[in-house]
DNA sequence: AAGGGTGTACTGCAGCTTGCAGTACACCCT
DNA sequence: AGGGTGTACTGCAAGCTGCAGTACACCCTT
């Protein structure tokens, strides 16, 4: 049985089709683009190329420039057409893991003040995104894309990004403002207050936009 | 060398601290309210109450009602001790993977409406989890919530849900009316539009909000 | 009364993915 | 000469997923 192709295998002979790359180039490049889309590890990102020459998508070649060697991958004609095959097929659904909204779900287990970290800790890693991405901007304009034809595509992702942190990040204030009245964790309950926002949710109308 | 102590298995561990439950009725309540924060199958959430119980953290008995036999667990002081100490520690950075968007970064490999349909996709996933929450919230102010002193909980987790869909939902919009403008996926680069958009953007203004 | 569909209640297993440790060498600074 | 940093990977254990399979109860139809 040869080995299947995932999402991430086409993910890497996606990045394989713009150039070919070093083993370790693919791990970083793929590290600082696809994180927002499709995080995977640095160990996987060596191995999917490997994989892909096993399946005649790519070759591969060992290069000696200067300090040690380094295994070059290079996309086949297969490996286009897997592509193109590839685009025709039913995106998976998307999937959102974000441990401070479990440690929400279950704050009356915990203090008040436990919840206030967790709420801090996600601000804190989202804002680290937040401002790489809002840098990252600015040097296109300064310094260019470094694949400039494609400049229309990272932007249009950038906007989605850019849209999520800062939506993120109002919750979290409004969060904050809400917990803020609690007088703990646990045994509240279906208080005026809370009742208010469920009438508001299922009307669909976003309280953190109408904070009245 | 005893199992260790995953996220899920908090997880797991904090359900059982509400009551006990059987491993079908865990797997399907785990399924239906952590899904948005912390979504696991359905296969691991059999096995983690087994671990638990090799831990200490929970017993387990069968209980034979009716139809077929089924195996209840119940969390242990232990299980509550690590509990508290769960709550303590710090959080996995958020995690988010949306396949519709590593089509779009890599859109230039396809067509125009093969990178439509993957919004189309994206668009029917997220509409089908809003109206979902949206029914919960009416659900919660008409029958009421599982766990009536923790619908503060669950409510404030749901602004969150909905004020992330909404904001997917706006930037679907936005992406169409953009990728309305293009005459193909492929080698426009730095237009004069993505420029502006670049130039908002790495001013921290997201242009999904102001379309102009 | 036999058969089929649905829901309950799981288990086994192959294969995908991750984190961590380890290896090895080049380059630079002290 | 030694230590730190960056390049360039590999091996392995353990976590997690999807799928197939098992088994039985309940209901409806033919």
């Amino acid at each position: 049985m040869p080995p299947s192709m995932t999402t991430s295998s086409y993910a890497v002979l996606a990045l394989l089709d713009l150039k070919p790359w070093t083993g370790y180039e693919l791990t970083h490049q793929a590290q600082r683009s696809l994180r927002y889309a499709w995080p995977k590890s640095e160990r996987l990102l060596y191995s999917e190329p490997k994989k892909l020459v096993e399946l005649g998508y790519a070759t591969t070649y060992k290069e000696d420039t200067g300090g040690r060697s380094r295994n070059v991958y290079e996309i086949t004609d297969e490996g286009r057409g897997a592509l193109r095959e590839w685009t025709a097929t039913r995106t998976q659904p998307p999937r959102f893991e974000v441990e401070a909204l479990l440690r929400l779900l279950f704050a009356d287990q915990g203090t008040i003040a436990e919840l206030g970290t967790a709420l801090d800790e996600l601000e804190a890693d989202i804002g680290e995104h937040h401002t790489a991405i809002v840098e990252l901007m600015g040097s296109y304009l300064d310094g260019g894309h470094p694949f400039p034809e494609r400049t229309h595509l990272s932007v249009l992702f950038a906007t989605f990004q850019i849209e999520m942190f800062k939506s993120i990040e109002r919750w979290i204030e409004f969060a904050r403002t809400e917990i803020d009245q609690w007088p703990s964790t646990e045994g509240l309950g279906m208080t005026d207050r809370t009742e208010l926002l469920t009438r508001l949710l299922s009307e669909d109308t976003s309280p953190v936009e109408h904070p009245e």
